[in-house]
DNA sequence: CGGGATCCAGATGGATACTG
DNA sequence: CAGTATCCATCTGGATCCCG
């Protein structure tokens, strides 16, 4: 943050696919308003139902059940059924579901690197378009 | 894919915040239908509106407007309008929006390394609970 | 405790027509 | 060309009740 020149930006495109690569598909699957706060909840350790009913604030209980079967399915997380009474069942990341954090982790980093950046556009952005309803 | 040891997975749990860390902002951001199309897209160059209409397959006119303003408005895309006759507009990364690339690209790395081990678990779990209404 | 079943509101996005 | 405006279908997710 000291020279006259603005953007250093590495220089390769980094992406190049012709269409799709594949980002969507992952989109698709960890994209939507839970899974990705169910596995980092999971990335500390196995928990019960009620243990992620409790630490992801605000899923619903059929929303936890939802998001858990789709990750169960893809096999990003394992379920294991003890048959007691009252009945336990606990969750836990499998190796892929383990090397999906790694990935949420660079989503952390960039978010955390850009954010003021970005909120500031924001700021900047509505002041200049009042009125515009794009959010 | 040799010895009998099955997962590797490297030792830290990667994320481990409190709640959200900023996870939600990004994929809030870049989560939706379109806007890492565009992004790829524009990660080749500066493109027309109308460029970008055929380039992002399936998408409308409608929802490009929409999503290149979204990004314009977080400062990922900077559009640049030149009153000729008929209007050109064009459309181009800012350097947070190129350095979204680079996270695109993890993205990319991790659904082709996982991609195959997501749809078998898919097609088995698919298998054993027939008719269970989850995707 | 760990769900399944139902109902319903709001958000997302597609199709189409019109405009400077 | 590069949008804007309107209408409408679908999807996501929340609230609630019930069950083994």
């Amino acid at each position: 943050m000291s020279a006259t020149h603005t953007a250093v930006t590495t220089p390769a495109p980094a992406v190049s696919c012709a269409e799709d690569c594949g980002i969507r598909d992952v989109l698709d699957r960890i994209g939507d308003k839970w899974s990705v706060l169910v596995v980092v909840e999971l990335a500390h350790g196995k928990r019960r139902f009620r243990e992620l009913l409790r630490a992801v604030d605000g899923i619903s209980q059929r929303m936890l059940t939802l998001t858990v079967r789709r990750l169960e399915r893809d096999g990003l997380v394992s379920r294991t059924v003890y048959p007691t009474v009252p009945p336990q069942v606990e969750y836990e990341l499998t190796a892929t579901g383990h090397s999906l954090t790694h990935l949420l982790k660079a989503l952390a980093d960039w978010s955390a690197a850009h954010r003021e950046s970005i909120a500031e556009s924001r700021r900047r952005w509505d002041a200049e378009n009042p009125g515009s309803g794009v959010h």
